[in-house]
DNA sequence: AGGTGATTAAAACTATTGTTTGAATATGAA
DNA sequence: TTCATATTCAAACAATAGTTTTAATCACCT
């Protein structure tokens, strides 16, 4: 009986690698999830509430996932495939100026942030994870995190004239980063602090504009006391 | 009996309010669960651990401090009047230059959030707050959000010849405050990405000084390209 | 010492939550 | 249809967490 029952568990989440689609309450229980995680947090969040968000009983979580935590952990895939991570990295893969290069990215990131108003619940299940990790959190980091810092390093450190992995490098990076971030986690201080903002996709422009100003500013400005001369060598990126 | 009972809850509370120090209890019941809130969020953690933690009895934080709630909102108070506002605002109101003035805000931010290694549980519970907002939340706001922020501006607006509530003050202001967020929110991510860094006193030094570096870049950029001439006026700051 | 009120302690209570169970129902093939 | 399998459902289980209760203990004052 037990064992029968195993089995079926099994199969339910082999068949969960393999074919991603054609269940629609394990659909609409990835898509609920997804929001309420996002909201709450993976503690916070409830199966219950999930369930009946997603007009399924209260087993089908176990059912289709295991547990919880296998539920939160594809909810986190899924998260991470659909992050746009994509077009960050195809706006750091054109071809085109490091100046632009470095714009095109902070707008990218920027505009998958804040889609319809507020951070679209799949940054803020990765700000949830910042915070509080989760066993789920390395993969996090080594899937989207090192690979986008690194060709970030590369971007900028050809734009200073400085190896990728020099702490100048590093520093401008996080610089640039931070900016961005700040919009990211600190929604509900924004809100309090900057009423009027609303963030209409002219203003995420206007923002990725500006930030693309600020952060150029010091870029150039040290490229042009230090190393000085270097024309665009260290331009790795599509090389 | 229940009056009696909930009359000395009530003279607890009110002596709580009054008198903060004398009740050893009491204040081990507080710092530890300082570290456990930071740690775990308000929701995850868990007032027998804190209690255990503490070496205290389970119903001693009903009998202190009401309810768990009531426990983590002065837990957040003593957290908001400890989080250094007053060394960042002091470093806001000295008598100096402009640019002196936002290097010290940013060194002193930058100072009382990684104070041992990693950002001290002071901050880590505002970062909690950040995502997941108790009821404790719009308070936290308005004392040390707002006031700060407000500053900010008024410094920023003078270095760059605009009013405090122009937009592209407020972007600027947001641009340095993202610069140093990025270190305390991004804790985990940063360590995963930038392994060798350690946030030794002289490491926050530096990472202060780029910071400064990076963002004067730009305001004074921006100053001397636009309102041009406007010598020091706007100085709204200590005066 | 005695008594009063504040504090602590152990245990129980209640609500919630993740999980399991076993029956019921739907699905699809032979 | 009939059987087998996959899925859903209501109910219950077990564990945990916040809170309450009641008695014991402590501290201080007269």
């Amino acid at each position: 009986m037990n064992s029968n029952r195993s089995q079926v568990k099994l199969k339910a989440a082999r068949r969960t690698r393999r074919q991603p689609a054609s269940d629609p309450t394990r659909e609409k229980l990835l898509d609920v999830a997804g929001q309420i995680f996002a909201d709450r947090g993976y503690k916070a969040a409830t199966i219950r509430e999930i369930c009946v968000a997603a007009g399924a009983n209260v087993a089908a979580v176990n059912y289709h996932f295991g547990d919880k935590l296998g539920l939160y952990t594809e909810v986190l895939q899924q998260s991470l495939r659909a992050a746009e991570v994509e077009a960050v990295q195809s706006a750091l893969d054109q071809n085109a100026s490091p100046e632009d290069i470095l714009r095109a990215v902070i707008r990218a990131r920027l505009r998958s942030i804040c889609r319809g108003g507020l951070p679209d619940w799949h940054f803020r299940i990765l700000s949830h994870e910042l915070v509080q990790p989760t066993p789920a959190f390395p993969q996090l980091i080594n899937k989207v995190g090192r690979p986008i810092f690194k060709r970030l390093l590369e971007l900028i450190g050809g734009m200073i004239g400085l190896p990728p992995n020099d702490d100048k490098t590093r520093l401008c990076a996080i610089s640039v980063m931070g900016q961005i971030l700040a919009y990211v986690f600190t929604g509900p201080l924004l809100a309090g602090v900057w009423p009027e903002l609303t963030m209409t996709p002219e203003q995420v422009e206007r923002i990725a504009d500006h930030i693309g100003d600020f952060s150029l500013s010091y870029l150039q400005e040290f490229r042009s006391k230090h190393g000085a001369v270097a024309p665009v060598r260290k331009r790795r990126v599509n090389e």
